[in-house]
RNA sequence: GGGGGUAUAGUAUAGCCUGGUAGUACUACCGGCUCCAGACCGGUGGAGGGGGGUUCGAAUCCCUCUGCCCCCA
């Protein structure tokens, strides 16, 4: 994993190092549409597959957000850059599935599956709600209910080994199962959405920070190896369909020479139906050449095997596309973490608390006013500036009038913090007020299998 | 199935053998210096897994339970 120098002015170049080590992509922020202030101050700055989500969203197409909270702790301001990256998706159309990991919780904290359901309820649910979540787009299930997930992750350990869970996690031999457990039941989580029962087959985005990238790398590997057809980029332009034969396959797509020929045609039939006439197919060695496709094809493509994959009884489970945010300095100028309450602020901290935090947050002004004023500050180290960057300040031109202000010398530290504390005391009032008005909503946002 | 080790503050640890006010570092909190914060200087908090025994007195010795780690089979 690549360290994060929070101290560093130019963060652009380790997030860039990430990219490039992760194989992520960069976010194509002239195909976003509504762009939020994530994405305009790119917050947000690469995702895996989010194409597959913006040609749904192009298409008319249906496609989801999904992601997860373990109850433990308290919400903090780290949690709320999630929930408004699926508010932004949900507005976009996405319909919303949230995991609330409590059998994680149960087996790796030691909270009774009650203690995590109040403290999902009381403590996370009722923030989502009071930050604007969608009631009727909202599905909020416990793991414990839901045993698909559980048997999901059964199911999909078949594709993966303690090998690869060292690779990615750092586990070893005093690893404790329930933290082998836990990510097979995640994918579980990621992927049951696309169930039929549960919405259908159609893309599904996991907003998080790149902390969580091992996550999603599983997942998505997992997926990846139950599909029964591959679709690849073919050397000289266009697409290629390969056919994965495997045991849970091999009676269906390759029993004979006849059931091989069978399946073929109905891979150029999927594909036909998409619009395209230069279909080139040599069942022989396996494969289905388009050789006038487009890389943009690859979705439609893609979705046309798993559709067909699932008529002849497959999974037919889509890669969930992912995106990426950078994580806000924590308050103390390190890293924001909840077990550190100092390093951030929760969110149903009195004003008084957040107002002495802000006041002893780490600034980038220079020691003297004299000397501010000569030399300026500098607001990429700034947690008072950052915080009105990441969450506070929704005016773009405000925002940036505040930084040429404070680099210029002409904003002092001291005064950019108060700006900060203002900002900051009307957006957390008026969470609590959205909180104890909306409270009576929360259980709308339970799936029918998370009500008591 | 058998054997060994270990448990001290939010974190990392010292003290245990040889019983007598539990020490140190970081963190937290307060003050000084700073426009504020950091750095720096000064100060203040906070701890021996649970139960039992021995003893005038137990973190320390003994038993036991629990958790964690290791070895053998």
């Amino acid at each position: 994993m690549v360290d994060i120098d929070p101290w560093s002015s130019d963060v652009s170049t380790d997030y860039d190092r990430i990219i490039q080590q992760f194989g992520l992509s960069s976010v194509p922020l002239a195909e976003i549409p509504n762009p939020s202030l994530h994405h305009r101050r790119d917050i947000i700055f690469a995702h895996r597959d989010l194409g597959n989500i913006l040609q749904a969203h192009a298409r008319g197409d249906s496609f989801g957000v999904m992601t997860g909270l373990m109850p433990s702790g308290q919400m903090h301001l780290g949690h709320k850059m999630v929930i408004d990256q699926v508010r932004w998706f949900q507005e976009q159309g996405a319909d919303v599935t949230i995991a609330v990991a409590d059998l994680e919780a149960n087996a790796t904290r030691g909270y009774s599956l009650a203690e995590c359901r109040r403290l999902a309820l009381e403590e996370y649910v009722a923030n989502y709600v009071a930050m604007g979540l969608d009631p009727e787009k909202t599905q909020i299930y416990f793991q414990s209910s839901r045993p698909i997930v559980q048997r999901m992750g059964f199911t999909l350990g078949k594709r993966t080994n303690l090998s690869e869970f060292e690779a990615i996690y750092g586990f070893q031999g005093d690893t404790n199962l329930a933290h082998v457990q836990a990510p097979l039941v995640q994918a579980g989580d990621i992927l049951h959405p696309q169930l039929e029962e549960y919405g259908g087959l159609r893309p599904i985005v996991v907003p998080v920070g790149v902390d969580q990238d091992p996550h999603l790398r599983l997942c998505r590997g997992l997926a990846g190896k139950t599909n029964w057809f591959n679709v690849i980029e073919r050397k000289n332009g266009g697409l290629r369909i390969t056919v994965s034969v495997m045991v849970e396959n091999q009676s269906i797509v390759a029993a004979d020479k006849s059931s091989t020929a069978a399946i073929f045609t109905q891979i150029i039939d999927a594909v036909k139906t998409l619009g395209y006439g230069d279909i080139m197919a040599d069942a022989k060695h396996g494969i289905v050449d388009l050789p006038a496709a487009t890389p943009k094809d690859r979705y439609p493509v893609r979705m046309a095997l798993l559709t067909l994959e699932r008529s002849l009884g497959g999974p037919g489970l889509l890669q969930p596309s992912s995106t990426y945010h950078r994580f806000a300095v924590g308050m103390t100028g390190g890293k924001m973490s909840s077990s550190k309450p100092e390093t951030t602020i929760f969110l149903n901290e009195s004003l008084d608390k957040m107002e002495k935090k802000f006041k002893r947050s780490f600034s980038g002004g220079q020691s003297t006013v004299e000397e501010h004023r000569r030399i300026g500050g500098n607001p990429d180290v700034d947690v008072a500036f950052q915080y009105l960057l990441f969450f506070f300040e929704e005016d773009d031109a405000a925002l940036e009038e505040i930084r040429r202000a404070y680099v210029s010398g002409d904003l002092l530290s001291g005064e950019l913090k108060a700006i900060t504390i203002e900002k900051a005391r009307a957006w957390l009032t008026e969470l609590g007020e959205m909180r104890d008005q909306n409270a009576h909503l929360i259980n709308q946002f339970l799936a029918d299998d998370a009500q008591n």
